[in-house]
DNA sequence: CTGTTAGCGCCTTCAG
DNA sequence: CTGAAGGCGCTAACAG
């Protein structure tokens, strides 16, 4: 089974590889009638397919992005990817997701990686912990866009959430409820990832609105496998927490199992928000009020700042774009 | 920005390319020590970085391998792309994912951009539409594996669940707990989908094995915004089931929701298993019993049978591999 | 041990 | 309108 290539079509349909070229790149105006047919019946017959490979080389593009995710257990990750390759199919570009596994050394090798295999750009969740290789990357002008983290001092365009909006939002509405001692417990922070900092902060920023004192014990952090612990040590404590925050999507689960364990009534024992939707948040028992990501709305925008920087159209524009969470209000606070 | 190439390194090292080429690909018995480090040296002064098109191109390999699923909605390929992601990671290969959104077209597109792009191999959840294209692929002995799907009269090598056995493992739970108002809902079956065939025909297969008698009302088919209204016609018949088997995760969400909107008791008023595990089985109240399947062993699976072909080493064992689920008791049966 | 030489498959001037 | 020629960056004989 040789692979054939333009060459053969050409010897078959009696014309140069050029024309056979020119054909591919739909360059009619460069050929008579009669040789496009011929062109076109020679491919058919053949069943000739185009190394993109080769066009590559030569072309300098790959139609190919690459999308490096801190951890895709996340279903905001998942979520994100999906909008970000629907988006990216439409204008012909295939990507090709890459979990870092919130090691920086993993985000290194699949960067470099990426870039070896000539992708025209990336879409990154930043781990945080290459910023000389981020840099780099800048200043040699390749198309990179940050997703859900910020990195300081680092001039990339960079779409995440309002986070401290998303904290806030959650905090009214227990607030609004009659909670008063609530907590907030998020995934390790660290490596100082900037959403959870952030939550954490816009917690406390909506506690002192309300002129709630803020307990250091009723913020918690923890690695996923530590967070059952965490919880432990939060409702042993002599003043159990009313409310949680939960500050994503897997820590949401993780209370939820805790809470299911000791048979606490959601919200009369203890009521809880999370941050991100989940897809059991509509039938749960109770319903889950959550806050949610624009999740559409990001992808997009990043797809277009990407897209923007590969074809080198300058933007003036500011470099850190915070889209606005939204409060779904159901049954668990 | 000017891209630095081989050439330069060597022309910075003042060794051939070839030399450096040596170097790049560790054949340091070709080279004196001090020319390996003059070579290392350079490549690190200029950073180099190669260019893995061009190699591609001249090794007729990519390392990349393409993955497209008919429905990247359900979990289960997600659990999938995962687990190959990370075998094939392990390997050096890079995997690019296609979602074929369940139409033969896109799917179509998706093959041929894939080998257009020289990809090595490609593991695909048929979506049964494209046979004489699938026919074609084998007779060039393109390297492909199949998931989920089996498609009739092809040699292809196929790796599923043994289905029949995941719905007579639900349906002998049931009978176990006492119910013989049974029903099955699954996703639309009209183009021929065989899991969902042979879920049924397992289900079909239970109910005799019990010497219960197969009423028809109680197989329900129907696309995902229709299975509300399957799911009501289920429910105001004459004798509505006391049990429900959901034959994937977007069938059971869709049970889960109607159940809870009419406010029927799990499993009092009606008892549910489904195939598939979810990510809140544990602390959904009650938590629910389901039928897993071995996603991981299925994807190292397909990964090795792939690998193998890739590596061109026959193999004359049977084609389709029917991997066995696996009952996960819980409360809602 | 090191350099020279041909391509891989395609695209792109540039003559004819 | 068509063809010849050169080159993208890298690898792999094959000489030296």
């Amino acid at each position: 089974m040789k692979k054939i290539t333009i060459g053969d079509v050409a010897k078959h349909a009696n014309v140069s590889k050029s024309t056979v070229s020119q054909y591919l790149n739909k360059r009619y105006e460069y050929m008579s009638e009669r040789t496009r047919e011929r062109v076109a019946a020679s491919i058919e017959e053949l069943d000739y397919r185009p190394n993109i490979v080769a066009r590559s080389l030569k072309q300098k593009s790959t139609f190919t992005i690459g999308v490096i995710v801190a951890n895709i257990l996340h279903s905001f990750s998942t979520q994100i990817i999906r909008a970000i390759e629907n988006k990216f199919h439409e204008q012909g570009f295939h990507i090709i997701v890459c979990n870092a596994d919130d090691e920086p050394d993993k985000e290194k090798d699949y960067i470099e990686m990426l870039m070896a295999k000539q992708v025209d750009g990336i879409i990154i969740f930043p781990t945080g912990g290459n910023v000389s290789l981020y840099e780099q990357m800048k200043k040699s002008a390749f198309p990179i866009v940050f997703m859900d983290r910020t990195i300081e001092d680092i001039a990339i365009e960079t779409v995440v959430l309002d986070n401290d909006r998303a904290a806030q939002l959650a905090i009214d509405q227990f607030v609004e409820n009659g909670y008063r001692k609530i907590a907030i417990v998020t995934t390790s922070i660290i490596r100082n990832i900037s959403p959870r900092l952030e939550r954490i902060q816009g917690y406390k920023n909506a506690l002192e609105r309300h002129q709630i004192q803020v307990n250091p014990a009723y913020i918690k952090t923890a690695e996923p496998d530590m967070l059952y612990q965490s919880l432990e040590e939060l409702f042993v404590s002599e003043e159990p927490p009313q409310a949680i925050l939960a500050a994503n999507d897997i820590v949401l689960m993780e209370v939820l199992k805790y809470i299911k364990k000791h048979d606490m009534k959601i919200p009369e024992d203890i009521a809880v928000i999370g941050i991100d939707e989940v897809p059991f948040a509509s039938f749960y028992t109770p319903s889950l009020t959550t806050i949610s990501q624009p999740t559409i709305e990001m992808a997009h925008l990043a797809v277009k700042l990407l897209t923007n920087q590969i074809n080198k159209e300058e933007t003036g524009k500011p470099s850190v774009y915070r889209l606005q969470p939204t409060l779904i209000q159901r049954g668990s606070c």
